[in-house]
DNA sequence: TCTATATTTCGAGAAACATAGAATCGTCAA
DNA sequence: TTGACGATTCTATGTTTCTCGAAATATAGA
């Protein structure tokens, strides 16, 4: 990840109705939620709300897809790993007993090997 | 970690300077860069980059100390842990196989059973 | 087609943020 | 005490961001 991606990533999420639905849809999985029932959980506003998803989206935070009226977002947990892997990269250059906890994030996908960690 | 303290965390790093200094000091490790030896590496004006560094330090991102003339800051790797696992909080439900490696970092502080991770 | 529902886009005013010049504070050495 | 150096604070200006009302777009069903 390049640093103007980073910044729009954490412009993003530097925000407090933004960091609301985002860590909604982390805790909502790949199945996501529509933006009627994001609104109503986190008491928004459908415009406020649509920009704001508008601006997540831009940042590759989240994603989403039409279904039927509705439209489901869903987090963009790839994205979210380069932004951690990114803020903790090189980290204690080579002390690594401060940051272990910090790099596992940002070692490769979440595969089988990793599950187990 | 409540959301306004992780308001203001991402908030002072969703700048493209903060953001370089943050990581010039995760790099650096626990020792340090002193101010002027950042303000010079990231060819910042002194002034703009006090600024920065007090937003930084508000955030909890960064520690200061003095050393003589010069002025020392370190990177806050707690608060930096604290941010990262109110991220991934609560992740996917229930659902690991999304998001474990994102978890591990959420786990508690970097003891010596965490470095084998 | 007509209507209702779901969501987005547009526009403007208010508030917050970023930058840099100038002045100030703290430390060290002579 | 004086001067030099490192860093911060103050202040002003320009820019960006946030929010909400109003209008527009897209889909589904009668």
């Amino acid at each position: 990840m390049e640093m103007p991606n980073a910044v729009a990533a954490l412009s993003a999420l530097a925000h407090p109705g933004r960091l609301e639905v985002f860590r909604l849809l982390v805790r909502a999985g790949a199945e996501g939620v529509a933006a009627g029932e994001i609104a109503r959980a986190t008491g928004s506003l459908p415009n406020t709300l649509s920009t704001n998803l508008g601006i997540l989206a831009a940042a590759g935070l989240v994603a989403a897809r039409r279904e039927g009226r509705s439209i489901i977002y869903t987090a963009g947990y790839d994205r979210m790993r380069e932004l951690l892997a990114f803020l903790v990269e090189d980290c204690c250059g080579g002390r690594p007993e401060i940051c272990a906890p910090l790099a596992a994030v940002a070692s490769a996908g979440c595969d089988a090997e990793a599950r187990s960690c």
